[in-house]
Parts: structure tokens; sequence; C-alpha cells
RNA sequence: CGGGGCGUAGCGCAGCCUGGUAGCGCACCUCGUUCGGGACGAGGGAGUCGGAGGUUCAAAUCCUCUCGCCCCGACCA
């Protein structure tokens, strides 16, 4: 291809939006335009990267057997209320939804497991179609709350999604297995850094899920990872080890003290002299449920934090948010900071975290302004709390697998696998007969990768001043031969000729020939970040070009035209 | 949804407080010079100042409503 055929621009400052260099590159560069929030404009350049990423997804999932189909964007609402999810993602407000002229309910749709089993319920009847995998690459709609960072979190984007059917739990897991190991090796020829974590199944549910982030400091999601490489997780879901707090003793009395205006740990450590590790804090949370909300108290050691993410699965919930202070009052009758285990109104339900098990004669709050107690011991002074997971994971705390410990990175989910097990076959009866010709649900699995946003993630990945450096195998191309003077035919001889050979050899090259001065060529030619580049100029009559990689700007070689083929292909 | 900010030429911005001929830089077009790291000169085109209503002799500017976009938070298969 030919630059000058395509119509390519470039700006010269960010633009005012644009909040991630990656965002801000791929408008400079001119690869995207938003069209709206969330919504953008894939340009030709983007296009042949978004291809290229593809393909890739492609072929190793079909090395695994996988097979590729095209669902309908357009999905009725009877389908979703199978599953139940239509009312849920209405009130999460994240679902593109619409009527036909006869009034009919239709979605955008922002994932496939309804159709897909639809799909697959009426195709398959027999153990003896098991198993196997079917998935697409689309376009997905959600209305996110916040759109944000270009491409990262769009509110139209390419995902692919794909999905696995057994006949059994094994069945299952050796889907998963073979899924995972396409994703490392998708990730790995994108030319990511990117690192498989253990992840929450959050809303989509099912048994165990993994998600693929490529490491970026401006990544939405923050993971843990060993310093030995055992072990590597989401901190929604991190499991850590943590040293105990010191030990207790032999239960006392039950003491309560005056505590005037001392309401958090920081503040009672002081007070009392005492580590925050032999304190249990008590924050109250409202937990929403489908058809109500309920107060909930969490119990969490006083130098720990609650993760969210694990108290929405322990209460089996929708969301949880922190109590605002009218309902901390109602349920501990004392002003905010004084909350505990004692004195609490009895339809509060009460979790500990497991951090506290075992643990005696603890500081806490007993629901009473300017008061704490002494010597609390669970069991005794209040009912035993149902004991579960419900500490947030932190940098530096021990890997739970071995001796190492853990580090906090930031990262971007480009990737997200998940076993549904029988949770939308179930419900949507999709079923087959087993070899006692007894029926069965379909164990499922689903896998996702966002396309638009692992091309993005890979430019957030790989950047410098002079703009964006495309990892060879995703470029839109991987050389650019650029003609300086396309007024000089000598130049133009050379470069045509040398673009053609590489075309020819099978080099994905492009023939930059745009009639711009030389400074401005280079600039541009830097800021749209082909990763390597060949300079016609001076001594093209001679046989004589430049070849230089984009990463390494500055080691710039002057060889002779017929070398360039190898010098690329190396 | 709560808090904050911004909508003026394709892009980035000034002008608004204190009402009175709509500006700057980049980009674009023409001509000339230049041209291996975002050149220079001369000339030129391009804006219903997001929209509606109001106040006023007069509104980009003041008031009301509305739409859009961004940031923080909440939220987020």
């Amino acid at each position: 291809m030919r630059l000058s055929q395509i119509p390519i621009f470039t700006l010269r400052e960010d633009p005012s939006d644009a909040e991630i260099p990656s965002h801000k590159l791929l408008v400079r560069a001119g690869y995207i335009q938003k069209l709206a929030s969330g919504i953008y404009v894939y340009g030709p350049l983007m296009w042949r990267v978004l291809k290229k990423v593809s393909t890739i997804v492609r072929e190793e999932l079909d090395r695994e057997g996988a097979n590729e189909m095209l669902m309908p964007i357009l999905q009725p609402r009877e389908i979703w209320d199978e599953s139940g999810r239509w009312n849920r993602y209405i009130a999460d407000g994240i679902l593109f939804h619409l009527g036909d002229s006869k009034q009919a309910e239709l979605c955008l749709g922002p994932t496939h497991e309804e159709v897909i089993t639809t799909y697959v319920k009426r195709i398959c009847n027999s153990y003896k179609q098991l198993p196997f995998n079917l998935y697409q690459i689309q376009d997905k709609f959600r209305d996110e709350i916040r759109p944000r960072f270009g491409l990262m979190r769009g509110r139209e984007f390419i995902m692919k999604d794909a999905y696995s059917f057994d006949a059994d739990d094994a069945g299952l897991d050796r889907s998963y297995d073979a899924m995972n190991r396409a994703y490392h090796k998708i990730f790995e020829r994108c030319g990511l850094e990117f690192s498989a974590v253990d992840a929450d199944a959050g809303a989509i549910g099912g048994s165990g899920s993994q998600e693929f982030m490529v490491i970026a400091d401006k990544g939405e999601d923050a993971i843990l990872i060993c310093d030995r490489g055992n072990y590597a997780a989401n901190v929604e879901k991190a499991d850590s080890r943590i040293t105990p707090s010191p030990d207790g003793g032999a239960a006392q009395p039950l003491r309560k003290e005056s505590t005037p205006d001392i309401r958090t740990v920081e503040q009672l450590e002081g007070f009392f002299k005492m580590p925050a590790a032999r304190m249990a804090k008590t924050v109250l949370y409202e937990a929403v449920f489908p058809d109500h909300v309920e107060t909930v108290a969490v119990m969490m050691r006083g130098d720990l934090e609650i993760n969210e993410v694990k108290l929405v699965n322990a209460v089996d919930g929708l969301a949880v948010r922190l109590a605002d202070e009218a309902t901390v009052k109602r349920v501990t009758g004392a002003e905010v900071g004084f909350a505990g285990p004692i004195g609490l109104k009895e339809e509060v339900r009460v979790f500990a975290d497991l951090s506290l098990q075992g643990m005696t004669n603890l500081l806490t709050g007993c629901c009473e302004t300017d008061f704490h107690c002494l010597d609390v011991n669970p069991g005794r002074d209040f009912p035993m709390p149902e004991f579960r997971d419900l500490r947030r994971a932190r940098s530096g705390e021990g890997c739970p697998r071995c001796d190492g410990s853990l580090i906090e990175k930031r990262g971007i989910e480009v990737g997200h696998i998940f076993k549904l097990g029988t949770k939308y076959s179930v419900p949507m009866e999709a079923t087959f007969l087993d070899q006692n010709g007894k029926r069965k649900p379909l164990v499922m699995g689903c896998y996702g990768i966002g396309i638009s946003r692992t091309a993005q993630s890979a430019v957030e990945q790989n950047y410098d001043e002079n703009g964006i450096i495309w990892p060879r195998p995703i470029a839109p191309f991987e050389v650019v031969v650029a003609v300086l003077d396309p007024k000089k035919s000598d130049q133009v001889e050379v470069g045509t000729r040398l673009y053609e050979q590489l075309r020819a050899a099978g080099v994905d090259a492009c023939l930059d020939d745009r009639a711009m001065s030389p400074g401005v060529k280079f600039k541009d030619l830097d800021l749209l970040g082909f990763p390597l580049r060949v300079v016609v100029g001076r001594r093209a009559s001679e046989g004589i070009v430049e070849f230089s990689e984009r990463r390494k700007s500055e080691e710039k070689s002057e060889i002779a035209v017929d070398t360039v083929l190898a010098r690329v292909s190396s």
C-alpha cells in the first residue's frame, strides 16, 4: 500500500479529551476518531491492526478446535428473560434496548450467552455431539456508566466471545484448559507483556475464572503477583498470607471503657496503646438483593481492609455499598465510629473475616457513643458471626502458595475465561441425552477477548515521546519504505522496487511516497509507529538506504538496498 | 446518579468578569524559495460562538432552560 493513497490525518497536538498516552496517541496519529462518547471510528490503519489481532485470535482458537460463527447483534428480550438477566441488566443501566414497530422489546447484545445457548439447545441433543466450542468476533454494545480512555472502555467495541459445551465438569476442565493455552499463545504472539490472574467471576457467575492482564501503569485493575511467580490474582479475588495477630490469651471478663470522641482505629491505637491487629473494626454495609436491601455488619481485624467484591459474594447479593450515616445510627443506636458486634440490632447479619477466627480478648465498638469494649470474645459477648474470607490482600503480604511475597501491579483486562457450568443451560433448558439416555444440562464455559482493547493496550505498553511503537505482529505495516523526496526519480525508483521486492517476499510493507518535507515525514512516521523503517534518500542512486527500528531510533545504519530484505526478515 | 469543568474555524485555545466590527497558533488552498528531524515569505478560504428562550438599542459575553463532551466518585460480563 502506498501511504499517499490512504487519507492519513495526524495532529500535532494532543486531543483535549484524552487522558492516557495510548488514547492520545491513537487519536493524534489518526487511528481512531470519536463519534460520540465511547463510540469510535476505526480508520484504515486501525482496521489493519484490528484485523491482525483478530487473525492471531482466529488461528489460535482454530488450532484448539474452536469453530467460528456469527450471531445477531439484535436480540429479543424473551431469551434474556429466560436466563433472568434482562431486569438485572436494565437495573444496572448497561443494556442498550429498544422496541420494534410491533412493540416487541429487543437489545443490542452486550454478550451472547443467551443466543448461543438458544442456538445450541436446538442443534445439540446427544452426548455424541460433545464437546465443541463456538466463537465469533463481533461488535458488542454496553451502555457503560462512564466510557473512558478511548477504546479501553467503549460503549461499542469489538470482542471475541467463545463458548464451550461439554457433557460434564471434567470435560469443561479440558475445554477451559484449551482456551487457557490458546490465550497464552494469542497474547504472546501479539507481543504483549501480560499476566494470567485468578479472577472473580462477577455477575457472569460460574466456578472458576482467570483474567489476562496486559501490564500497564494506567490499567484499570489492580493485580497482585507473587515475586517467585507462583501466584497471580486480581485484588478483587486475591488471597495472601498475613502476619498473625499477637495472642490474646485466655478469655478475660468483658470491660467497657469510656473513649470520648475516639472513633478510628488509629485513635484507638494511641488511646489504648494497643496494636490494631488486636482490634476488630465493624463496618456496616447495605447489601442489595433483587427484591430488597439489607444492612449487614462486617468485622475485620483493625489493621486490615475489607474487600467489597468478596463481601458481595459472601452475602450472595447484587452489590454492597457503605451504609449511610442515618442507617448506621439506626442499627447501632450510636454515632458513627462506635459500631460493634455488641448491641447491634438483631436483624443485622454479622460477618467476620477469617483473620478474626479464634482470636480472644478483642477491642471492639459496642454501639454506644463514646464507649468501646475490651476483652470481647465472640460467641460469649455476642452471637458467633459468620466467618468468611472478606479481606483485601495487599502488596507486601505473603504469597498464599509459597514463601514469596506479593507485588501489586496494574493491568488492562484484555481477556477473561470462565467456567460457567450450568448457570445458563439449566434455566434455559439446554440439555442433552447421556449414554444412559438420561437428560442432562450442558456444561458450559465462556471466553472473551477484547479485540479493540487489546490493540489499544499494545500502544499503552509500547510508545515513547515521539509516538507509537507497534509490536511487529500487530503493526498496521511491519515496514515502511520512506521515499524522502518523491520528486527525485532515483529515490522513487529505488523505493518502489524495494517496496515491491519486500511485498513479493511476503513482508507487510508500505511505501511512503507522500510529498512532505523530510522533518515532517520523520515525525509523522514516528507518530504512526511502524516498527521498521527504510529511508530512501540522498544515496539512493548509489544503492544505499538507511535502515532503523522504531524502538531504537538512534541506531540507524546505511545499508545496501539489496540487503534490506535479509535485514527485515531476520 | 452525586461533585467539578468545558462547548468559539478541521485540531488546540484566547475573548466572556466589565455587552458594542469574532481573534491567535497549527492544519488547509495558491505562488515562490527551502527541504535528512514538525522550514520561510506573500496571498487566500473556512466559524448561524452547542441549541432554544429571555433581558437589552445592541448578546460569544448577562439570565433561564436544554443538549453534548471530559474529569473525580459511585458503578463497571
